[in-house]
DNA sequence: AATGTAATGTGAAAAGCTTCACAATTGAAT
DNA sequence: ATTCAATTGTGAAGCTTTTCACATTACATT
């Protein structure tokens, strides 16, 4: 038994928590989020996982990596797993976002209020069509894509959401690493080159229909593929 | 059962192919695609894997499952390979996918020129909005939500994309299930429930934003940039 | 024909991730 | 106070995926 005081979260320092990890977390917070609305108190790994279609085990070993949040006999404590989880994840706080592209689907990540409740607050936009600059979107006002970098920094913003066509998306994202961002949502259909000390994720909506294709062409079952 | 002679393609039977794989050929095929555009007639693993930020190792074996498609000393044929990879992935066709919800997202992706080139062609769609019902997007008149199962029996459609809120996200995709659909594309932020045969992938942006706060908060070192 | 070079295809090793299984702990019931 | 039932936290086992390394093959050059 530890004799010092414990602070529930454990030190990350030289661990890695693998993506799969990381991914679930956002499914627990998610599972915890309605439980909560439920009016649940405490939730075992059992309901916790079967929620959101994971093992028990899986559960708590991933909480595991971060801390001992439960109460062996009576599961975890609804609202403050959820604390933890948004700390984890460093959703217990306001990121500023910058959106570059308003065409479709650009326009459409604007208007989904989904984001802002999850701490994610679109305050930016830019777009490069003379007819859409000075337009408001939800209130914000669209910015010449020639002021990015000034923007951005007068702004404090530290991320973007890339929804700008495939052919133009490396150019932006040269910019975009040269403004300072360090994290990147992109939608364009591109691998994008960037630096070792970014982080960026790609939203590929094709990749998702082809896995749906295989699926069925190839008969194959959910999770683990029987050929 | 089948005595066919022996073509370029392996027998897969009782072969599991990861789901990383098929993911990664939605890659190569995107690469191959845009080889083939710049005029390359062969390609070698290693310059394969280096546009999609893979090891040459992983593009062999990621093929190696499905046939012998190249050349020892001179790499793949690049037209032949893109041809290969679109008959596993089942695109050498065209699907007929219906969309339910005609909203922000869901106006969007109708718009999207990438999935029809893909062979995704988006035939139908649906809302229970009477403002929507009826009204034409993209030369397509929005079908009534209660007509969906006989529209989509006429219709010949075998995916559907559902982009409703996550409130009447379970019901929908009920009915999506019983009109005998089997694979869909779901984009609410909802764990649904299906029977096992039915295919269903999920689009989660949330989640990709709280991988890169994560990232962040963090200071994450990422072995590799998420597909 | 022989040699050299490039690059595949694939078993085997290594690394990574998930599941197992159980000691430990808590609260409730007797 | 003791027993019982529920459930966590985790090392170890089991499984999957990735990477390694090299024999093999094809073509070009001499
Ligand atoms: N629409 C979809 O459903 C969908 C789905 C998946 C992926 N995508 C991808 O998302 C991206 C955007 O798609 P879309 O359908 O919204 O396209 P779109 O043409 O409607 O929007 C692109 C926007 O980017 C702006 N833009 C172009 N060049 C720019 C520049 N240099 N600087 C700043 N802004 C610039 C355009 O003015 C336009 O507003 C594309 O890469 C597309 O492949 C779209
Ligand atoms: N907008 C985004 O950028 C975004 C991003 C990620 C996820 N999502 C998710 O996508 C879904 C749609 O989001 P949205 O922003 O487009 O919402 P929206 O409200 O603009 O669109 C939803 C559409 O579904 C229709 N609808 C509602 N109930 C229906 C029913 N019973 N049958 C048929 N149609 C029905 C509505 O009439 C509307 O047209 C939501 O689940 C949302 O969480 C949206």
């Amino acid at each position: 038994m530890s004799t010092d005081i414990d602070t529930s979260s454990k030190s990350l320092s030289g661990k890695r928590i693998s993506e799969s990890t990381i991914n679930r977390l956002s499914l627990y917070y998610r599972a915890l989020s309605l439980l909560e609305k439920e009016g649940y108190e405490t939730v075992s790994s059992k309901v916790l996982a079967r929620r959101e279609k994971l093992t028990p085990a899986q559960v708590r070993k991933d909480l595991s990596f971060f801390g001992s949040f439960g109460t062996r006999g009576l599961g975890y404590p609804v609202a403050d797993l959820k604390k933890e989880i948004a700390v984890i994840l460093g959703i217990d706080r306001v990121w500023r976002v910058a959106l570059v592209g308003i065409g479709n689907i650009g326009s459409a990540l604007v208007s989904y209020k989904e984001f802002a409740r999850q701490g994610f607050q679109i305050v930016k936009l830019f777009d490069n069509d003379q007819r859409k600059i000075g337009s408001n979107h939800k209130g914000i006002i669209v910015s010449d894509i020639n002021n990015l970098a000034t923007e951005l920094a007068e702004d404090n913003i530290e991320m973007v959401v890339l929804t700008v066509p495939a052919t133009v998306a490396q150019y932006i994202v040269d910019e975009i690493v040269k403004a300072g961002i360090k994290a990147i949502l992109n939608f364009a259909p591109v691998n994008l080159k960037v630096p070792d000390d970014i982080y960026l994720r790609n939203e590929n909506m094709s990749m998702e229909l082809e896995y749906l294709s295989f699926a069925i062409v190839n008969n194959h079952t959910q999770k683990k593929v029987k050929l």
